[in-house]
DNA sequence: TCACCATGTGGAC
DNA sequence: TCCACCTGGTGAT
């Protein structure tokens, strides 16, 4: 489910409900027993997002880390802690609530220079106050890769997904096959500082909505694709439908194994 | 009940 | 470029 708004949004719920207390951890699936053995009974001294990565921090310097990759979720309930359903890989729980970890690409414990190594191959992620988007210019305007790949490499930018790659494309009006280098820097600043607005909405609101309110559906007489988690997107998998601004039929293409949505009347291909 | 899809990543070729 | 990984939701059978 996660792009990076998730990401964080679920670190600040780890700060609510387990930060500064002892935290029990136990693993009800058994695949991460032996590192919840280790967890058990340790205070949650921090825990923040990088990107895609949640990273929750103990007071024994080990660090915990999370990637969901397309499957994971966590939920989180009150007490009493029910009998656990499925596949529950860490289950956290302590005086305010507990935490079920389900399906995730990576649960691990980490050393504190094995946790620098994965934040070091990290771009900038638009959600932290720390991000350089000069670090990402530096790769996209050297790269002959679409924009739309370059986009979706955690290497160049961290946290936004398959969702805000389509959206933030199409309100900067580009074509997503730009190469890189062929990207003004005007358009770089305007596409990071989009994401930086839509994504801080996004972990206000827990949902992805990239449409603005001039072409919200009353004003177009045609509706916005409402996602599965809510959110009200231009683009994103409304292939064939017509496109909000200009009616222009949106377009798909599978791209790096990835579903890429756009709209040709608005986003045209340069020359 | 089944097949397929999904906001992702990393490794093998 | 392909594939394995992992789980849940949805729509077809």
């Amino acid at each position: 489910m996660p792009e990076g708004h998730t990401l964080h949004r679920l670190a600040a719920e780890h700060r609510r409900v387990f930060g500064g207390r002892p935290v029990a951890a136990e693993s009800p699936q058994g695949r991460f027993a032996a590192g919840a053995a280790e967890i058990d009974g340790r205070v949650l001294s921090a825990a923040e997002a990088y990107g895609k990565h949640l990273l929750l921090e103990f007071d024994d310097d080990r660090v915990l880390h999370v990637h969901l990759g397309i499957y994971g979720t966590w939920r989180f309930g009150g007490l009493p802690v029910p009998e656990p359903w499925g596949a529950v890989r860490l289950r956290l729980s302590g005086a305010g609530g507990h935490a079920d970890l389900r399906g995730p690409n990576a649960c691990e414990l980490l050393e504190r220079g094995e946790v620098k190594l994965l934040v070091d191959r990290l771009g900038p992620d638009p959600l932290r106050a720390d991000a350089d988007p000069g670090r990402a210019w530096a790769r996209i305007s050297r790269s002959r890769t679409s924009i739309a790949a370059l986009l979706m490499d955690q290497s160049v930018v961290a946290g936004p997904g398959n969702i805000y790659r389509a959206e933030v494309l199409f309100r900067q009006g580009i074509d997503p096959m730009l190469p890189g280098r062929a990207l003004s820097e005007g358009q770089w600043s305007a596409i990071w500082a989009d994401l930086v607005v839509l994504m801080a909405e996004g972990v206000r609101s827990g949902r992805i909505d990239t449409v603005r309110p001039e072409h919200m559906p009353e004003a177009m007489g045609r509706a916005p694709r409402v996602d599965d988690h809510g959110g009200e997107v231009y683009v994103y998998r409304r292939a064939g439908s017509a496109c909000l601004v200009c009616g222009s039929v949106v377009a798909s293409a599978e791209l790096a194994a990835r579903n890429l949505f756009w709209c040709p009347g608005c986003q045209p291909a340069a020359g």
